[in-house]
DNA sequence: AGCTATTAATAAGT
DNA sequence: TACTTATTAATAGCT
């Protein structure tokens, strides 16, 4: 394609030959941005003149590591040494594992379980019920051993309280009613059996 | 350069892409093959479809690693260490996004609460009385469509069926009986505000 | 760097 | 999918 037909083999006149690397790399490169704007592809290029100057070319929304990634993942061929493969599987992992636990994770919360059997309901409504009787043995724990402090601190405070005026005892009642839990009952363990 | 001139834009006829991607990725390969050797240049080529399948060329003598090697050295990009870090990285944050789930899962378990403060137990039983609620939510829609597709099955067979002798209405009776919601009744809602 | 005759690539059709 | 061919695009040699 030109004013003559050329064999292909080396150009032995070095300024032709440098005067074709110019066009011809401009024109595959050229080639490159066509192919990845009309069919979708992703494509690196890198060109390096005899005198070792370098061009390259990269489609957009992708940089070389990530060819370079794709590339070692169809070929086989270990660009990477082992522990980059390492971290790299290792990375695959944990993320196949947090993908997992979210899911768990909103299905207790009653998210997506549109998709759920109704076995899988019922393993959920256990698991639910199941963490509520664990808190809720918590909670009444904290609330017995507030009343066990409160007594004890009172009863150590014996009779230096009881002999303090009227005004003072009348301050500390308004301070412990702001506590959170002093005048909260104890909630009920309802027995779970009673529904079945 | 064809019956009629395109313009440089997607191909949206998926089979036209896909035809004009293989010739135009040979094209550019003879080209990356022209250059290697009219100019003694080297050239690394990869070409991703959009399909994901992979094509390449590489200039005779000089292997992608090759490539990369002077790629790194010429454009200071240093690739493997950036890649190895950027996983790193990654990997801390993803690690780190897997604890925090694996935490939350433990004490919607009920499991190592211990740590918890009240305020926290609270906010932790309210998650699971929640979770609770979309699970019955969806048990009891599973229960009314058991019972509606019951009733449907029961009226289309109609006359049908009531006529039939009593040995297999027994029957039909035993086997219903052994149907898991049958003859369960809905779970109370329990009135989570009376336990305040 | 431009120009253009000529070859090469390829779009559309089969 | 491969072949054909009219047409466009790339470029070799020249300035």
């Amino acid at each position: 394609m030109g004013r003559g037909k050329i064999e292909i083999k080396r150009i032995e006149n070095s300024s032709n030959r440098q005067v074709t690397y110019s066009k011809r790399r401009n024109g595959i490169i050229k080639k490159a941005k066509e192919i990845t704007v009309l069919c979708d592809a992703h494509v690196s290029l890198v060109v390096f003149a005899s005198s070792g100057k370098m061009h390259e070319y990269c489609s957009p929304s992708m940089q070389l590591v990530d060819i370079l990634d794709k590339y070692h993942k169809q070929s086989g061929k270990r660009l990477w040494d082992a522990k980059h493969e390492n971290l790299s599987n290792e990375l695959d992992r944990v993320k196949k594992e947090n993908d997992n636990m979210q899911i768990e994770l909103r299905h207790l919360r009653g998210e997506d379980i549109t998709s759920l059997n109704y076995k899988e309901l019922m393993a959920l409504e256990q698991a639910l019920e199941n963490g509520l009787i664990g808190v809720r043995e918590k909670q009444s724990e904290f609330m017995k051993m507030m009343r066990t402090n409160y007594q004890k601190e009172m009863e150590a405070m014996g009779e230096c309280v009881r002999e303090m005026d009227n005004g003072y005892n009348q301050r500390m009642r308004d301070f412990n009613s702001q506590m959170p839990f002093a005048f909260r009952v104890q909630p009920i363990q309802p027995n779970l059996q009673e529904r079945i």
